[in-house]
DNA sequence: GCGCGGTTTTGACCGTGGTCAAACCCCGGC
DNA sequence: GCCGGGGTTTGACCACGGTCAAAACCGCGC
C-alpha cells in the first residue's frame, strides 16, 4: 500500500516532522504517518517578528516548527516580557494552551518561518483510534516540560557565565540533532533575547561573550558563535545536569 | 448501578482525588471513575524526609498525592540541589518520566505524606478505552507546564520581594482549592526550601518575612503564616501574570 | 559613497542580595 | 528542668551583575 516514494513524500511533511523531532522511538508505522499527515496543514510562512498565535487567543491547534526559528515569551501587565524558549524545525508549540483554552504566551517568528498546524479537534479523533501516537505525543508533552525543569535549574543559583556557557552547548547539541554543524552556530535570537532568556542584562551577555573569546573558548561575530575548544565549554558548564 | 453511597466511596479514592485536582470540567462519568479508581492503588504513607522516588530511577507510575506534601528536587553532580516544586494533596507526580522512562528528579515528602499509585502500563490500557480521561490527563500534564513557566517568570527578573509575595499568595490560592483556610498557611517546608526554590539566599527570605511583617503585610510565626492584608500582599506581587 | 537606526560593545558606577558569622529560639530528649 | 542541636533571625561586609551612558559597529536604503 506504501510505495517507497510515498514514505518519501511523507519525509517532507509535517507528519515526519513530528515524528522525528518528537524524539519518538519509531513507534509508528507508515499507515499512521499519513492519518497523522492528512491532520496536519500547511501554513503561509511568517515573516520575522510576526506572531504564530498571541498570549491569551483561544487555543485550537498545537503546530510543529517545519523551518526557521521563534521565541514564546510571556508579557506582564506593566510591559516586563519574558522568554520562555527558542524554537527550532521539528519543536511543537502551543501545549500551554490546552489547560485553559487560551495560549498563556506569545509566539512569534525570529526569522522567516514555516509551521504546520494540527488542529487540536482533528488530532484528538486521530488520537483515539492510534493509542501509540497518543503515548508519544505524551511524551513530547513530558519532554517539554522536563526541557523547562532544566532551564529553572539553570535560573536557580547558577553563575551568569555558566548560564551562557549552558545555554551555547544546548543550542549546539540542539543543531546537532538537526544535522546542522553544532560548532558553528548561526543564532536567529538577538542578544537582548539571549539576556532576557537567561535573566541577565544584555550587556552581561556581551561581555560573557567577549570573555568566553579572549579565552579562546568561542569565536563570536554578531550572530555568528564558532565553539573552538568544545572541552573549556563543558568545564564552564560545570555539574550541570542536562535531563533531556 | 452507581448508588450515591458508591459514589460517595469514590470521592474518598484516588480517582476522585485525580478527578477533583487535576482541574478537570467534569467530563467523566461514574462509571469511568470506578475504571480510574481500580488502576489507583494505595501505597504506605512516607515519613518525612522519605523519597517517593529519586532521580534516576525507571519511570513506572504516575502518583497522586492525597495527604501531607513533598518536594521535588534536582541534584548536580557537585552536590548542588535545586526544588522545582511543593505537591499538595491532589497534584500529580511524575510526569517527567514519561519522556526518557527515568524520573527526572527526586520526589521527596515534606512531613507524613501518603500517595497513591497509577501503575503506567495500566494507565495506558485505561486511557484507550476513556477518551476523555485520556484528554483530562494530556490537560493536566499542560497545566504542569504552565505553572512551570510562571515560575520561570518569577525567576527571570523579578525583585527578591515579589519573589516571595508571589510564592505566598500562590501557596494561598492553592489552600483556598483545598478547602483550607487561604489566610492562615502552615507552610510544610524550611526556609531553606523556600529559599531553593525561589533562587534566593535563606537570609533573605527570613529577612523578607520580617519586613513583610512590620510593613502590616503578614504575621509569620515559623511555618505559620497569616495573610493580614491581602491588598498588600496583591500590591508586591505587582503585575504578575498567573497562567494557571 | 554616505548617513541613518538599530544592535552590540565597552566603560564607570552602584545597589541588591549573597556570604560569613554570631546570636537566638524553639522543641525534643534525657 | 536542663541541655543540645537544628532551624531561624539578625548584623556587617562585599561582590556579582545591573544600570546608565557613550562609543563603535554594521547593515541598509537613498
Amino acid at each position: 500500500m506504501t510505495s517507497d516514494l510515498d514514505l518519501d513524500e511523507l519525509r517532507r511533511n509535517c507528519g515526519y516532522c513530528a515524528i522525528h523531532d518528537f524524539r519518538l522511538p519509531a513507534g509508528l508505522s507508515a499507515g499512521d504517518l499519513q492519518t497523522l499527515n492528512a491532520t496536519a496543514r500547511d501554513m503561509l510562512p511568517l515573516d520575522r517578528g510576526q506572531t504564530l498565535f498571541p498570549q491569551g487567543r483561544q487555543f485550537g491547534a498545537l503546530y510543529v516548527v517545519r523551518a526557521g526559528s521563534l521565541k514564546t515569551f510571556v508579557e506582564g501587565s506593566e510591559g516586563d516580557v519574558q522568554i520562555l524558549g527558542f524554537h527550532l524545525p521539528g519543536d511543537i508549540m502551543g501545549i500551554g494552551g490546552l489547560i485553559n483554552e487560551h495560549y498563556p504566551c506569545t509566539a512569534q517568528a525570529l526569522e522567516r518561518t514555516s509551521v504546520c498546524e494540527l488542529r487540536y479537534a482533528q488530532l484528538q479523533e486521530v488520537i483515539a483510534n492510534l493509542p501509540a501516537l497518543n503515548h508519544q505525543l505524551m511524551r513530547v508533552i513530558s519532554g517539554a516540560l522536563v526541557d523547562e525543569q532544566s532551564h529553572l535549574v539553570l535560573m536557580g543559583k547558577q553563575q551568569a557565565q555558566r548560564r551562557l556557557a549552558v545555554f551555547i552547548r544546548r543550542m549546539s547539541d540542539r543543531y546537532a540533532r538537526l544535522s546542522r554543524d553544532p560548532l558553528a552556530l548561526i543564532l536567529p535570537m538577538s542578544r537582548e533575547d539571549i539576556a532576557n532568556y537567561l535573566g541577565l542584562a544584555l550587556e552581561t551577555v556581551s561581555r560573557l561573550f567577549g570573555k568566553m573569546e579572549s579565552a579562546g573558548v568561542l569565536s563570536v561575530n554578531r550572530k555568528s558563535v564558532q565553539i573552538l575548544r568544545r572541552d573549556l565549554l563543558d568545564e564552564l558548564c560545570g555539574g550541570d545536569i542536562d535531563m533531556a
